[in-house]
RNA sequence: GUCCCCAUAGUCUAGCGGUUAGGACGCCACCCUUUCAAGGUGGAGGUCACGGGUUCGAAUCCCGUUGGGGAUGCCA
């Protein structure tokens, strides 16, 4: 048999009942890299052919978080394409001419038998174990009669004429391999419903030649329907593409990843703090290895290197610690310029300005005084870039994600005033000589006005212990807590220097009294 | 019930007949250190699901078993 020399058309097929998941985006990862590294055409195809699930909303949603990813497609929604439309529902005229092609090739048969009685019919088979399928009691209704039941009005599906004397379906799956089902385990499944609509093992292969894909590269639990849908290019008299099947993403619990799982969608993770990129890399290496060592990659090395051989045939558990390494890693190398720019949105959230007074509590609800809006917080890093851009180093090494670097930080964001965490609160501010530490540290820093910096506050607090003789651990905690509120926080100089002195004295004073 | 697929540490994987079974996340310890991290160093963790073959030799090839997943819709 020749392989015929073809231009390499891949797609992804979402259907807009939902936003775009981790297992869809997988997909389309794969789709697209595969498409980029054999100079081929990454197209987009919408499946709305469900019109009770299906919504605008969610399409542009899932267009969303493809652009988000980085991902660019050749045809589909927004950019066209000679093979267009790329929105199923615009597609029907085609649907009802196979039809009737299929009809004169004696391809199907009108099925007269209603949905209950299927149901029922499935029903008794199942209790006896012995179902295997559609019993084709239709497909040797007689061609005057069919033609005389529907010309009268009665309501009828069109089901596949399976070729009984056919062989086996076999087909080569590039993830998988040889694969084969008995041809007696296929039944006459419908094409056309009731209706008029197709369903979609007719609709994704007459759709897929159309628009001439040349591998089909999806789920794993299509893996079952790809016999059925090779029946239908034969039955069409269209050419095969080849198939590559990708494992299933799993839960922590080994079960499909699913909602209950917590955040499943693409956006979800977006708003979360993780980067485009990171997620990227990581959903590429669930499933698919470089060689076995690199973990650490960006979009242009997965498309130049992908390829399906190097598919993973297992399914994989999602593991959200890896994911949050790699964004952390991405943190790490980013730069203080682009970690502000993703830092904003998060700020405006939260109603996080420079200087404001309000105050947050840790699970960082807010406790008291106004939300800033968002405009002014953007003016607001406009005007004072290099202080936004000085957090960056406090929290690079400590953020896995954006989201993680807010409560983090909003220490920086509450002007004099402080939230206290009450274990740090008795622990070091009300320990014994804490209001003699604090009362110093204040005298210390005061004659830095004018000399304001990380390493004059350094070097002048630095002092204390000696003089004090008290313990620096003891001194530079008890600072801490009046500064920050928490025995834990980004570091101390740093984080003196970006609060100003007015803060950092007002809040030293109302910390020497709660010391008191 | 029937059919299909899968099986290497807690997780993702490398491996394609001869390796002390390699890497990464996570975990533990130590170092560094004003906290938390980060970083550095070291470590624990695998009878390669189980049982049979084939072979001088099997994680790798074959058969069976078990476990898991998927399909079996007028959903996609």
């Amino acid at each position: 048999m020749t392989e015929m020399i073809q231009e390499v058309r891949v797609r992804f097929a979402p259907s807009p009942t939902g936003n775009l998941h981790i297992g869809g985006a997988r997909t389309a990862i794969y789709n697209w890299a595969f498409a980029r590294r054999n100079g081929g055409k990454f197209i987009l195809r919408i499946e709305d052919t469900d019109p009770e699930r299906s919504t605008s909303e969610n399409t542009a949603q899932i267009i969303r978080s493809l652009k988000w990813l980085g991902l660019d497609w050749d045809e589909g929604p927004e950019v066209g394409g000679e093979y267009g439309p790329y929105l199923q529902t615009e597609r029907f005229a085609t649907y009802g001419a196979a039809l009737e092609d299929l009809k004169a090739k004696d391809a199907v048969y009108p099925c007269f038998c209603t949905p209950e009685e299927l149901a029922e019919r499935r029903e008794a088979a199942m209790e006896a174990k012995t179902y295997s399928g559609y019993d084709r009691r239709c497909r040797d209704i007689s061609f005057e009669e069919a033609a005389a039941r529907i010309k009268a009005g009665e309501p009828h599906t069109w089901r596949l004429k399976i070729p009984l004397d056919r062989g086996d379906v076999t087909f080569n799956d590039l993830v998988f391999g040889a694969t084969s089902f008995p041809i007696t385990q296929l039944d006459d499944f419908i094409l056309v419903r009731s209706d008029g609509s197709p369903t979609y093992n007719y609709v994704v292969c007459l759709d897929d030649a159309l628009m001439k894909i040349s591998h089909v590269i999806r789920g794993d639990d299509h893996l079952s329907n790809t016999p059925k849908q090779i029946l239908v290019y034969e039955a069409l008299g269209m050419p095969t593409p080849r198939f590559a099947h990708l494992s299933m993403i799993l839960g922590p619990d080994g079960k499909r990843l699913s909602k209950r799982h917590g955040a499943t969608s693409v956006e979800a993770y977006k708003d979360e703090g993780y980067f485009a990129d990171a997620l990227l890399n990581y959903l590429a290496l669930l499933g698919w290895s470089l060689d076995g060592s690199t973990t650490l990659f960006d979009a242009q090395v997965l498309t130049d290197n992908f390829s399906l051989d190097r598919v993973s045939k297992n399914p994989a558990v999602f593991d959200e610690k890896k994911l949050e390494w790699i964004n952390a890693s991405r943190i790490k190398e980013m730069g203080a310029p682009a970690f502000v720019d993703a830092l904003v949105p998060h700020l405006c959230d939260y109603g996080l300005i420079r200087g404001g007074s309000t105050v947050y509590d840790n699970e960082l609800g807010l406790v008291d005084g106004k939300l800033a809006d968002t405009a002014s917080i953007k003016a607001d890093v406009e005007a004072n870039r290099a202080w936004y851009e000085a957090i960056y180093p406090l929290v690079a090494e400590r953020a896995r994600t954006i989201a993680e670097a807010i409560p983090m930080t909003s220490y920086l964001f509450s002007g004099d005033t402080v939230f206290y965490d009450e274990t740090s609160v008795s622990k070091c501010l009300k320990a014994e000589g804490a209001a003699v530490i604090l009362k110093n540290a204040e005298e210390a820093l005061s004659g830095l006005q004018q000399s304001w910096s990380t390493s004059s506050i350094e070097e002048e607090l630095r002092k204390l212990p000696e003089q004090l003789g008290v313990k620096p651990k003891v001194i530079f905690q008890a600072v801490r807590v009046a500064l920050c509120g928490n025995v834990v926080s980004p570091p101390l100089f740093e984080s003196i220097e970006l609060l100003g002195w007015e803060n950092t004295e007002a809040r030293l004073k109302k910390a020497i009294e709660i010391a008191n």
